[in-house]
DNA sequence: CTGTATGCAAATTGTTTGCAAATTA
DNA sequence: TAATTTGCAAACAATTTGCATACAG
């Protein structure tokens, strides 16, 4: 009978369902929605302090193999992750300062998988990351052509 | 009078033409397009044994920064470089044998501008990374379901 | 010659892992 | 109580960096 409690969706994978696994999960419900390990482990232990980063990334991996939470790499660095809610987006990356804009793009998907039908591929995953200057930074987007930073 | 001598490309930058940098170069446009740094390394070496791995991430810093090279993050993992040749192409990635698709993706760009355009970003850069299973792998997409490796 | 580039090894960063103790079911 | 999960610290992999030496300009 499928229950839906929430505490329960790791039982229904065979987890057990810890306090450290439910703050992380919460916290990253509650975060802007990309996060790193470090910034969850950080928020995490503001509210239980002896919470470890290893088990921070341990749960990660657990709620990610559970499909709650995905994990992205988006300016090409370290990874971060935001809770699976809706539909499918992708991200746009500032790379003046570093805001992070969602956005849909069906029309991505449709050309991916009619591209893989084409070529006789099965996608399973569309990454679509863009990046440049927000309409914020837009100006600064001149001025940048020595080293970053 | 804009010169094109490939030894010419480092002095247009104001650095040094050296014996390791052109041969990553070298190593990188005859690789099959997609080697990560110990790939590159290990072809050097084969070359010219003295070459150090430093060097090579250094030279591909600079090769990349010249934008004669591309990093990539394809199956989320460590980088792979490859030289930056024709037009801007995307990769799918074969979550199974592990092998690199490239395609074109015009309408990906034209929708990713669009948008940008639609919300006053300057899109500067779009990765699309597709993953699943090539043709040949495609029967084993059911099987894979436990841990994978 | 002057200074940038290299080699080597040590340092960093991000993430994973072994093991004993704590916790869940 | 039996089996996961956690914490801690040590292990790791990928990449970067300090410094003395080698080489390009």
């Amino acid at each position: 009978m499928t229950v839906h409690k929430s505490e329960d969706v790791f039982h229904k994978v065979g987890r057990r369902s810890t306090t450290q696994r439910r703050l992380i999960l919460e916290v990253l419900k509650q975060g802007n929605g990309h996060l790193d390990a470090e910034a969850v482990h950080d928020r995490v232990k503001a509210r239980d302090p002896r919470v470890s980063l290893a088990t921070v990334y341990r749960s990660l991996t657990v709620l990610e193999e559970m499909g709650l939470v995905a994990r992205h790499n988006l300016g090409e660095e370290h990874g971060h992750f935001e809770p699976v809610v809706g539909g499918t987006h992708y991200h746009f990356t500032c790379r003046a300062c570093g805001a992070v804009i969602e956005f849909q793009a069906p029309e991505a998907m449709r050309a991916a998988h009619r591209l893989g039908a084409l070529k006789g591929i099965v996608v399973t995953d569309i990454r679509l990351n863009l990046s440049g200057y927000c309409k914020k930074c837009r100006n600064l987007a001149r001025k940048e052509s020595g080293r970053k930073e």
